[in-house]
DNA sequence: TCCATATAGTCAATCAGGTTGTCTTTTATG
DNA sequence: CATAAAAGACAACCTGATTGACTATATGGA
């Protein structure tokens, strides 16, 4: 086995094994419906992207496909939009209290699956390993690009 | 910033970051219409996979999504399907020279890049790295669920 | 001040990749 | 030998993305 194989796909079991744990908490703590696209909205909403487009930028993706996540997120009860005085072209998405609880709870069970790594690797392991992929990993956490990742 | 959210997106984005160096790479090395997802399934069919429904098994997806993305790859030149004369309901997947191309290109490629990830990190550190990620992660490295991970 | 340009949002058509359900053909098994 | 299981294909549909076109509003420079 070629070893530069392993580790892309490592990286992507290790990604996906948070990510499925963490929505397997969520659904049993109130939010059957979130989905891991809409956490990653809900962040970047949450650190000022407060409309489509401006969340398209952050996320990477078109105005459009922004806009239709945002309704998305509406229509589960996540975001609201609301007219924005100072421009009325824009329509600021704002978090429910249901999108804030959502926010709260993942950092919540992110902070627990955490500890559980550290519990398996040892605390300094896991530090090294967050170094090291900080070190090869652009610097801003939310400049994400995260769909079309794969297209 | 939460610690915990900060693990899975730099997971996400250290393989991102591979995965995009590999595409650039490879589209310089005559392959512009790969895409990540082709890797994968020219992978797996190098491994034995030579059906769609043991494609479908492996990648874990549907019988008719493996179909049709080896629809795909054909169109594309990577691969071919052959009937198979032991069973006639099947028809064997595989791999043309332009296919089996682009796998050593790939494997090249990453190996390339491990190697620029273990002289920036140490190759010490890079093999802890995987260490720790093999630890975390389901043992056998292609029973991946690849697609839909993200729906 | 006014016009040119850029930006926000929406609509519509399209695409890719996935799903389920149904069906036929062929193989395997009790 | 009959029935069950498996392979492939077809159709309808879903989701999440794209591009292009359009309207309304802001903004900045002559």
């Amino acid at each position: 086995m070629s070893n530069g194989f392993e580790l892309p796909l490592r990286l992507l079991m290790a990604f996906r094994v948070l990510i499925d744990a963490l929505h397997e908490e969520l659904a049993e703590r109130g939010h059957p419906d979130m989905r891991p696209m809409h956490g990653f909205v809900l962040q970047a909403v949450a650190r000022g992207a407060d409309s489509a487009a401006s969340l398209g930028r952050t996320l990477g993706v078109s105005k459009q496909a922004a806009g239709k996540t945002v309704e998305t997120l509406e229509g589960l009860g996540y975001v609201t939009r609301v007219p924005d005085p100072a421009d009325s072209r824009r329509k600021t998405v704002v978090l429910t209290d249901h999108g804030a609880d959502a926010l709260r709870r993942s950092a919540e069970v992110f902070d627990e699956l955490r500890a559980r790594w550290a519990a398996e690797l040892g605390a300094g392991r896991l530090d090294d390993l967050e170094d090291a992929l900080r070190r090869m990993t652009p610097g801003e956490l939310f400049r994400l690009d995260v769909p079309g990742w794969f297209g």
